[in-house]
Parts: C-alpha cells; structure tokens; sequence
DNA sequence: TTCATTTCTTTACCTATGTAAAGAGTTTTA
DNA sequence: TAAAACTCTTTACATAGGTAAAGAAATGAA
C-alpha cells in the first residue's frame, strides 16, 4: 500500500485521519492477462490503483473495431472514469495486457467521504483537473501532429511498452492502421 | 448577475455566504468583435461568465495556421484552464467573434476561498469533472467520425453559430481546411 | 516439438483531405 | 461610395493513410 499512499500525497497531501478512512476500502486483487478491470455496457463501481502491469481503455464503434485511448503503466489510477462520474453505462473497457496487480475500492465508499473529508474532495478536484491536462494535451497532439510524429511521444511516455505489448495496440493508440505504422517504422529505419 | 447565479448553481448549489463572498468579485467588461480575452504567451489569471456573444478558443502551430478547439456560447464560463491550472504560459488564444459581455474576475480570489468555502470547492471539482466529460465526448469524436458527421454534430450543438461566423472557423474546428468543408457542404446540398 | 494462432510486413489499389491559385461575391473602412 | 480586405467556392494536383489479401515470422498450446 505504500506505493499508492506516495501516489496519492504526490497529487495532493491527505491528513491522517482521512488514510485511516480510506485504506481499509482498497483490495489487492490480480488481473491475468487478457481480462478485465471494467468491461463495456456495464454500470462502472470501482476505481483502482494500478500497482503493476500495462492496462489499455479502448473503446469499440458498430464496426466492432477497437481504438485504444489510453495505456496505464504502474503505478497509476485506473477506472471507467466517464461511467462513474455520469452513473451511465460504460462504453470504454479496460483491459490488462500483462498479469496486474492492483488495489481495488468502491468509488462511491470515497464520494460518501467528501462531506465529512474535505481534503478527500480536494483530492478528487486535483485529479478531475489533472485528466483534463492530459486529455488537452493529448487533444493537440491529435490535431497537430502527424502520426509519425506521435510515435516518438508514443516511445518517449512509454519507452518500455513497445517491447511489452503487440504493433497493433499501438497504432490502435495512434489512430492509425497496423499496416500504415508499418510503414512508419520502416521510414524511420531507413533513416 | 443573475444568469450567473443560475449557472453556477445549475452545477453546483452554493450557499448564501458563499455567494455573498464571490459575487463582488465579478466585473461586467464588454469586449469587441476580435479583441481578445486572454492571449497566447501571456499567464492567465482571469476566468469570466460569458453572458452574451461568441468567443473561440483557438492554438496556432509553428507555421501560423490556427486550430479551433471551442466554441463558447453565452451563458458559460471562459477563461483559459490549463494556463490558471498549470500556472505556465497561455498557448491556447480566446477571442470574441461577436461583441460580448462578461463577468469577469481573478481566479486566484475564487481559489483562496477554497480552504474556507468547501461548497465552492465541491463546484470547483464539478467542473474539472464536466470539462473532463467534454474533452472525452470530442475525443471520442474526432477518432471514431468523419467530417461529415462532426459538421453534423456541430450544427446540432450550435444551431445559430452557422449564419453568425465565417465558414473557415468552422472548418477550423472541424480539424479540416475550409476547401474540404465546402466540398462536404456541396455534397450534403446535393442529396 | 509440432501445429495452430497471432503478429508484422508488404503489395496493390482507393479515398479523404491537403495546398495553391484564381475568380466571384461580400463586407469593411477610409 | 470606391477601394481594400475578407470570404467562399472551384479546380488541379499531391499525399497520408485506409482496406484487403497474402506470406513470413514469432509466439503459444497441446
């Protein structure tokens, strides 16, 4: 648990009594490869932090082809953020791609503690604003750059992954086909 | 003041004491077609209520082409978040595309009264929360739709914008150049 | 270890959209 | 009100990236 107390007093200091409070709500629990911390078309309940392993969301339009919006390396926070702030049923699935070990709670055991634990609610506000900075940044990448261009972001943010995860995920996570990441990297090669 | 008052409440209610505090706070200001309300390479300290006109919140690349990345239509709340957030440097401009009036203030008065006020820092976090679920909603936008069907939902969401601005800031925003968006519109004519 | 599955690359062809330039039409502004 | 500054559309051409299919390579399971 200690990873997650460093975690959570890097994004904003919470007063003992408030760690008391919460610490007894998280759950260690295991994720093989493959399966899921949420799935889609279901109410999300739990937030996580992600003590080790890769976890991608992605999200699957009628075609039924998938785009992943996000990778979450350890240690970091994992849940269906979207359903659970909304109460509406989830539509980006979050999945593990290598075995995972994360500390599990209920979201709403923590929202019932922001009346009485205003350090926890401001806790929650420093994350909310938090996801909104990188979802900006992200926002201008997309535009701004060229695909070729958001791999090298790609490689420098997760400069293990390429290794760990297959070709596929990651151009899913550029927005771009697996055949045109090819080409790609065989342009970046011949350089 | 008034048109305020209910927005603000509309996402969070704040109490009396809070609003006898925060309401001196804010000053009408008109500003003219083109003027800016908060420019790039300036530190943010503003947010304000829009209560009447348009403001477009638009970036520039290296070469000097602008990208729209939001509408704002009275009554909402402008101001540039992730400079007041990060405290850096403004990359993202917003400027008046009609006269408008606001109520503007310093943000670091509403975030002093954080520590004192927890209902309006509860609002605070409504918010980072709802600008979260409207990044997302675009996200999931730009990847999964086409032109096509982002012009759609454009006029959807700003039934009065069309007649009001010029096409090319709409292509701006669609992420396309104005000779693409005319192409679409002759397209959907032609149906 | 071998068979099946998954992953990666390549090829051929197609499409959405970009750029530049030019002309027609509209607004501004001096 | 005339000239200047925008705005919108069209054309011609260029290109990033899509799809489908197939073979090679790597990985996983029996």
């Amino acid at each position: 648990m200690e990873e997650l107390k460093a975690y959570f007093n890097g994004i904003s200091v919470l007063s003992d009594s408030t760690w008391d409070k919460i610490v007894p709500l998280f759950n260690e629990r295991r994720i093989k490869r493959k399966d899921y911390f949420v799935r889609e078309h279901e109410l999300a309940r739990e937030i996580a932090f992600l003590k080790t392993g890769v976890v991608r969301a992605y999200f699957t339009n009628e075609e039924g082809k998938e785009y992943n919006k996000q990778f979450f390396v350890g240690s970091t926070i994992i849940g269906a953020y979207t359903s659970l702030l909304t109460g509406k049923s989830n539509i980006i699935a979050q999945q593990a791609l290598t075995d995972c070990v994360v500390y599990a709670c209920k979201y709403k055991s923590l929202t019932d503690l922001y009346d009485t634990h205003p350090d926890l609610e401001r806790f929650a506000r420093k994350i909310a604003e938090h996801y909104f900075l990188e979802k900006e940044k992200k926002e201008i990448e997309i535009v701004l750059l060229d695909a070729t261009e958001r791999y090298s972001i790609f490689k420098n943010e997760f400069p293990t992954l390429e290794q760990l995860i297959p070709q596929l995920h990651i151009a899913s996570y550029l927005g771009i086909s697996a055949t045109q990441l090819s080409r790609i990297r065989k342009e970046l090669i011949s350089q």
